[in-house]
DNA sequence: GCCTGAAATGCAAGTTTGTTTCGTGGAAAG
DNA sequence: CTTTCCACGAAACAAACTTGCATTTCAGGC
């Protein structure tokens, strides 16, 4: 499944690139250089390093949903029946499987799976409910939050 | 606060881009071009269009937390006592500060506020948990889930 | 204390990619 | 039918990335 990727050590340099690069990731690695003291090959090679190594998963544009017609963000709690190992792959890869469901994790406490759905209209969620909850006789029950302020978002890892 | 940013009309082409920026914004223009069928400035000449207008919100780089130390997610539902508008303003501000907290999203439903936040031990997550709930005299109650597996983790857009 | 080797660095050359310029063509408005 | 306005593509240009190589750094062994 996960690639085997070696482990690799990361200095402070390696930290303080991957900080500017979460925060924009077209910086010119000249630039990122004279930030942190290094000249831009050396940048450059230590960028694929963590590349290569899985530190940097992937370089993406982050498009604002709003702005292409998905206004809606949900959450959603989804609690399952039974939790045997096939039957919850078989949910991890329902959900997955669904371009709306912009993330998926599975969790302990109260709920086993949170998902975060993107939609363009109320009237999609209610479809697309019918199709991965209603649909899945696994699914013991949900609980929606709509969000009225998407107040913080992103994948910023704390460094 | 956000920028009044134009509102703007996309085309297939622009959908187009965007998925393809979605998923590796380091694609030359010129590769880009070829899938779409159009030459590399009129691509980037898009891009920067929907850069300026806000339709494409960042391009950052995607770390792995468990790469850098940080194996643990947590969501965290909030429940507010009082939910006036300045009490709810800070403690937007508030959760948005902590570098923790990787998402924030204000909510409808049995929760207030749903906090998706990332550290490094459970250690950690009950200091975060001090300052941020016990500390703050408007949060009533807060319910966490760990997660286990992060099945599905991006912003991808559905388009 | 000195030597050695692995690893990382900086510089400079070469290559790819991004950006600007300019002339053309097509669609909407007059 | 003509004009105007955009968006386009081709080519020239500028900037960034990438590679090769000699040098430096540092840790471990002699």
């Amino acid at each position: 499944m996960a690639k085997t990727r070696p482990e690799i050590a990361l200095d402070s340099f390696d930290l303080a690139i991957l900080k500017i690069l979460q925060k924009d990731n077209a910086t010119p690695q000249r630039t990122i250089g004279e930030a942190v003291n290094l000249s831009a090959p050396a940048v450059q090679r230590r960028i694929k390093r963590m590349e290569e190594a899985g530190v940097i998963a992937a370089n993406c544009a982050i498009v604002d949903p709003a702005r292409v017609g998905q206004p809606i963000t949900i959450f959603v709690e989804v609690e399952v029946i039974s939790e045997t190992a096939e039957l919850i792959d078989a949910a991890k890869a329902e959900f997955s499987a669904a371009p709306e469901v912009q993330q998926c994790y599975y969790v302990t406490g109260e709920a086993d799976f949170i998902l975060v759905i993107v939609v363009a209209t109320m009237a999609d969620y209610e479809a697309l409910t019918r199709r991965l909850f209603f649909g899945n006789n696994n699914v013991k029950r949900f609980r929606t939050f709509v969000a009225m302020d998407r107040v913080k978002v992103g994948l910023t890892v704390p460094l």
